[in-house]
This record gives structure tokens, C-alpha cells and sequence, in this order.
DNA sequence: CAAATCTCAGCGGCACTGAAATTT
DNA sequence: CAAATTTCAGTGACGCTGAGATTT
């Protein structure tokens, strides 16, 4: 069944990506957050747009990268119901590390496939995302 | 990045699956339970074994089938160690709308792929999963 | 005033752990 | 005795909902 087995994969892909990031005290939540940062500050909500995390989990996740010292939040002086969260140094360094860690993952989770396979999934998958077929030609 | 897709892609097939078993007040491990005893009555422990779901999360997902009178368990009367659970007709009724309607999810997942598209993506996440490259040739 | 933002409390499904009690 | 089985209590990540308080 192909629910079933895209499920499968998505577990195991969610596991691996767990493993390696709990190396570093880190949740999937918290790379996004960062990986969010590097265009620049932003509220949380706007966070929430860009991430796709819900609202109320963003306030988790900025509180956890806020005492580990990797974000900060100020309140927005121009809109004072926004809280500014700008990325600091060491939460880049952080980042950095989390990406070197999840390249890495990326090897083991299609180490059976050979590279032109992976394109092929990868664009399937997308695919199946956006529940639309490209045009084949006028 | 791939493993983000797949997981995506997970979670969209895991909540087509979720709100079209909801119809019928069922969930994934109840479709999975049900499929397993059509090989016929089996233990709690051989179910976990038969459908990888935890022995632990078995005993609810029983607890709620066997309410609903879709399953029936009774004590092994040759090992009293163990639970055997068995379909009711009721039970194979449910399995079967449920089979019909995740048949139906099946297309409306991958509506925007080809047959041949469908073949291959499946093809390749089971290879995904088995972490083993087919042998391609002598 | 309606709308946006942040926060908190809570839930559901899935995957899992640890421990107790029973039986083999 | 060790091993298997069932059961319960609890955890964690993820994705949500609803409601309250504040501000625009």
C-alpha cells in the first residue's frame, strides 16, 4: 500500500533526522526555527509562515533556543504585540553544525540509491506534494 | 532536502489515511489489526510481530476493537500467558469498508502521478526502507 | 470596533520505555 | 530458574484547537 510504505519512509527519515539532531540537543522544530533566522529577523508568527510550525509550538521552541543562547527576543518597539526573534552568532554556529549533521543524514537515508535514482524520488515526492502533474507539452 | 520531504509526504498520507478512517471511527492500528487476523486468530505478541506495532500500544487498540465487537479475545486455554484474538464478522465487514476507502486514498495520493510514476516511487522508497541495492546484474 | 499577535492548556495519533504480574 | 506474555503508566515529537490578554 503506498500510504503505508510513504508513511514507513517518513518515519524512518523523521528517526534519523532525531537521532543525529538529539547529538546536539537539538529538535527538527529548532533547525527550522534557525534555518527560518537566516533571512533575517522575524515575529512569530511570521515564523509561522515561514517554518509551516504551528503558533503555539513556536512559543515552545523560541523559549528552548532562547535559554540555550541561540536566539534572541525583544519586543517589537514599532508594533508592541510582536516579539522580534533574531538569530545570535552562537545560533548560527549552531545551525551550521545542524546542517553539516543532516547533509550527512541525507547519505545514510539513500545510501541504497544511486544518485540518478534519488533525483527521480525526490521529484516524485514533490509531485505527490503539490498534487499536480506538470504539463507534457503544449 | 530530502528527508524533509519525505517526511511531508508521510504526514500528508498519514492525514488522508486519518480522516477517511475517522468516517468509519477508525484509526490506522485498527485497520492494521484487522488486516493481520485475516491470516487468522493470533496472540497479542504475534500480532505486534505481524504489524510492528508496539505490544503495548496492542493492548489498547484490542481493548477498542474488541468494544466496538469487531474482534474477540479469550484466554489460550494451552498457554495462559497469552490473549487470543480473533475477527468477528463484524470485524471483516469493517476491514472491508476500510479497505475500500484507503483503496479510494490510494488514488487521490497519488492522482498526480502516472501508473508508471506510481510503479516507480513506490519502487524506490521500498528500496529506501530494505537500505539494499537490488544487485543489477552478474 | 475587528484583526493580529503572543501565550497557555490541552488533545490525538504514533512510536516507544520501564516495570509489574502471571505463566510457561 | 529464565523467558515470554499481558498490562499499565508514562514520555517524546509533531501537528493541532480553543481561549485569554494585549495591541493595532
Amino acid at each position: 500500500m503506498p500510504s503505508w510504505v510513504m508513511g514507513q519512509v517518513g518515519t524512518y527519515a523523521g528517526r534519523l533526522v532525531a537521532e543525529r539532531l538529539a547529538d546536539f540537543d537539538a529538535r527538527g522544530y529548532h533547525y527550522r526555527l534557525l534555518a527560518a533566522l537566516t533571512v533575517g529577523p522575524a515575529s512569530q508568527a511570521e515564523l509561522g509562515r515561514r517554518t509551516g510550525i504551528d503558533r503555539s509550538d513556536i512559543v515552545a521552541a523560541v523559549n528552548e533556543l532562547d535559554t540555550s543562547g541561540f536566539v534572541a527576543r525583544t519586543r517589537d518597539p514599532g508594533d508592541r504585540r510582536r516579539n522580534v526573534v533574531s538569530a545570535l552568532p552562537a545560533g548560527l554556529a549552531q545551525l551550521r553544525r545542524l546542517d553539516r549533521v543532516l547533509v550527512e543524514v541525507q547519505d545514510e537515508l539513500l545510501g541504497s540509491l544511486a544518485v540518478d535514482e534519488r533525483v527521480v524520488l525526490v521529484e516524485l515526492l514533490r509531485r505527490v506534494l503539490a498534487g499536480n502533474t506538470p504539463r507534457t507539452g503544449p
